[in-house]
DNA sequence: TCGCTATGCGCC
DNA sequence: AGGGCGCATAGCGA
């Protein structure tokens, strides 16, 4: 159960065929060590094993807390406060025994990461000393993700789902309980920002970890109850899937991946040095309030002394959205309005945005990421498979789903992309799905152009440029798409258009109008045409292509209408009752492309063991045998390619054929350029 | 000190 | 009416 951003206790429950309760498991954690740094300190009774380790803020504020809290329940913690773990020899017949059960968890991912890890300080130990042990393959269900499954549209909160399904009455759940229980652990589990549960004494959290446990049980009975049901198999399938994704998630990270926090923290040292000097010559607080303040702030008091800032006049479409704060609205101080600022010769705002990019690369990635790698060298991310409404992968902690491009490297430093390191003997590889959203569009649209230029051999964009200004090069002499994609004979202005046509393609599909379809041509080319222009372009694009423009208009219709769309396998994005649903169409595009990617990862994850590091939404990379490297790379893009094509054929006609729109894959080493 | 909001920006 | 995420920072008010 997460209780708090990224701060978690959970309970695992135990059963063996269906008897009572056996064991509690009670797992404590703190946000930066859930995973590569195990962290149990198991208060499951008062035997002493030494002090724990407190720091000063969590000291000084239960000592004060106790200082004026002299009631009996205060007492008890008081006394256990000081050092109330097991013996180790306990943990280890704990895991030994969980080991034997099938287990039911809620949110079993976490509760198998803190098995596995061990305890503080013995993490390389046999369970008997302390150290970890694999419980995955006794692990039977997760009652959370299944609950995700049955109730997508609801919270799959352990409490919450419980109170909602009538379970746990007669042991005292009621909708109250969820909010006692934060009161009554708040003092001991410190700030958000920093929560211990580990330091609750057991006898004040006893009572919510057993009831955690049993509701786990009853919610486990109730929803396998459910599954039985011939009505269910439908979510029976999808359960599983989840299921089998958890467990490959699992060990992926605990897998983690290689990244070389010498060379990182070097490049942030550097990154500092040169900030250090940026900042010496910049006559306001290097922050965007300072910058807003400096550039846009009036330029005298209200007693009419200067104030040294310039009083720039706000750009018309430099403005932030009105707030309770602002009603008005702010200057927006973007990477954009700087760059016009500098433009403008404004002094400051070029040496400004060194000094942000430089500052953000560093608390991003430098120093984060190598704060965050483990000792073993991995870096580690947590996944959250439960959380996107759209059905897409979240990650956490390490957000390695966003590790930038290198061109995004502030001049000076090092790609951060070339720090990722593969164990001796292996190679990092990446495998992703081309143009996979266009593909799918395809599919779901069914739409005849579009197909038709892919099973000629083009990509989308330079497709999508064909049809838009087919007349246009046609006049010009150049009368196949073939002829005007050469690059050195073709259409003098082929690259321009396409590039208009790729903004068109993803902008469209993505909901965009014609004004931000505008600007994302000019962020990408430097060309700031009109917006009639642009107008114009996006009605040729609907020319070209009328079956996208029906499925963008059914999908936010049938959203509108039912509050739900389907995605290709079958599953349902819902939608909240003030959702817009203009968004439908590419909720359906993006929602089955993750439910593919998904099946592919535990397929991968099946054939070639051990291999998987990373999903990003369309791409899976992979840590290789040097020898193998490549052509286990070359298997995986064909599963890709197998996998998507298979998802989405069907017939694009009432007892037509069926029709398979053809996929892509990449497949390169790490960190190469396309 | 802590929780919250606003803002900006990384990825697909 | 461009979708989906997560993270860092600043600033404000309790």
């Amino acid at each position: 159960m997460d209780a708090g951003p990224g701060k978690i206790v959970s309970q695992a429950v135990c059963f063996d065929q269906g008897q009572d309760v056996l064991t509690l498991l009670r797992a404590v954690a703190k946000k930066t060590e859930t995973i590569d740094e195990s962290q149990f300190d198991i208060p499951f009774g008062g035997l002493p094993l030494g002090p724990k380790d407190l720091p000063l803020r969590h000291s000084k504020r239960i000592r004060k807390w106790l200082d004026n809290s002299p009631d009996e329940s205060v007492g008890v913690g008081a006394a256990l406060f000081q050092a109330p773990n097991l013996p180790v020899a306990q943990w280890g017949r704990l895991l030994r025994q969980l080991a034997r059960m099938r287990l039911a968890a809620h949110n079993a991912k976490f509760d198998l990461h803190m098995s596995a890890g061990g305890l503080r300080g013995c993490e390389d130990q046999p369970p008997e000393q302390g150290g970890g042990l694999d419980l995955s393959s006794s692990v039977a269900s997760d009652t959370q993700l299944t609950q995700f499954v049955l109730d997508p549209q609801n919270s799959t909160g352990l409490k919450p789902t419980s109170v909602r399904l009538g379970l746990g009455k007669e042991l005292g759940l009621n909708a109250g309980t969820e909010d006692a229980e934060q009161q009554a652990l708040k003092p001991w589990k410190g700030p958000q920002t920093d929560p211990r549960f580990d330091l609750i004494p057991w006898p004040v959290i006893r009572v919510y970890a057993a009831l955690d446990a049993a509701l786990t049980l009853l919610l486990d009975e109730h929803q396998q109850g459910q599954l039985d049901d011939e009505a269910f198999q439908f979510e029976l399938r999808h359960a599983r899937r989840e299921f089998a994704l958890m467990k490959t998630l699992y060990s992926m990270e605990r897998r983690g991946i290689g990244y070389n926090t010498v060379a990182s923290l070097a490049q942030a040292t550097k990154a500092r040095e040169l900030m250090e000097q940026v900042a010496s010559q910049l006559p306001f607080k290097p922050t965007y309030p300072g910058a807003q303040k400096y550039f846009f702030g009036p330029t005298e008091d209200q007693d009419g002394k200067p104030t040294g800032n310039l009083g720039h006049l706000p750009y018309d479409d430099k403005i932030t959205k009105p707030s309770k704060s602002h009603p008005q609205g702010q200057p927006q101080v973007d990477e954009e309005t700087i760059e016009r600022l500098a433009a403008e010769g404004v002094p400051h705002a070029q040496q400004f945005a060194r000094f942000a990019e430089l500052q953000s690369a560093n608390s991003k990635w430098f120093q984060a990421w190598a704060d965050m790698t483990g000792k073993d060298g991995r870096l580690r991310t947590n996944h959250k498979q439960a959380s996107v409404v759209s059905g897409r992968l979240a990650v956490s902690r390490a957000q390695l789903q966003a590790i930038p491009q290198n061109y995004q490297i502030p001049d000076g430093l090092t790609p951060v992309r070339s720090l990722f390191t593969a164990k001796p003997g292996h190679q990092l590889w990446e495998v992703d799905v081309s143009q996979a959203e266009i593909r799918i569009a395809t599919a779901v649209a069914r739409c005849q152009p579009m197909l038709d230029q892919f099973n000629s051999g083009q990509d989308s964009h330079s497709a999508a440029c064909w049809l838009m200004f087919r007349d246009e090069f046609e006049r010009d002499g150049f009368p196949t798409v073939a002829l005007a994609s050469q690059k050195d004979e073709g259409h003098p202005k082929w690259h321009e258009y396409r590039q208009v046509s790729k903004r068109c393609n993803l902008g469209i599909l993505y909901g965009a109008g014609a004004g931000t379809v505008r600007g994302e041509i000019a962020k990408f080319t430097g060309i700031d045409y009109p917006l009639k222009q642009v107008r114009q372009w996006v009605d040729d694009w609907r020319r070209a292509f009328p079956p996208f423009v029906r499925m963008l208009d059914a999908a936010s219709r049938k959203a509108t209408q039912d509050g739900w769309v389907r995605l290709t396998n079958g599953r349902v994005r819902w939608f909240s009752a003030y959702e817009p649903t203009h968004k439908a169409a590419n909720q359906i595009i993006q929602g089955s492309q993750a439910e593919t990617i998904k099946d592919c990862l535990v397929r991968v994850d099946r054939e070639f063991p051990g291999t998987v590091l990373l999903c990003i939404h369309d791409s899976i990379v992979l840590e290789l045998p040097a020898s193998e490297a490549e052509a286990v790379a070359r298997k995986v893009q064909d599963i890709l390619i197998e996998e998507f094509e298979r998802a989405f054929a069907k017939p694009w006609e009432r007892g037509g054929p069926v029709v398979i729109v053809p996929f892509a894959a990449d497949c390169k080493p790490w960190g190469e350029p396309e």
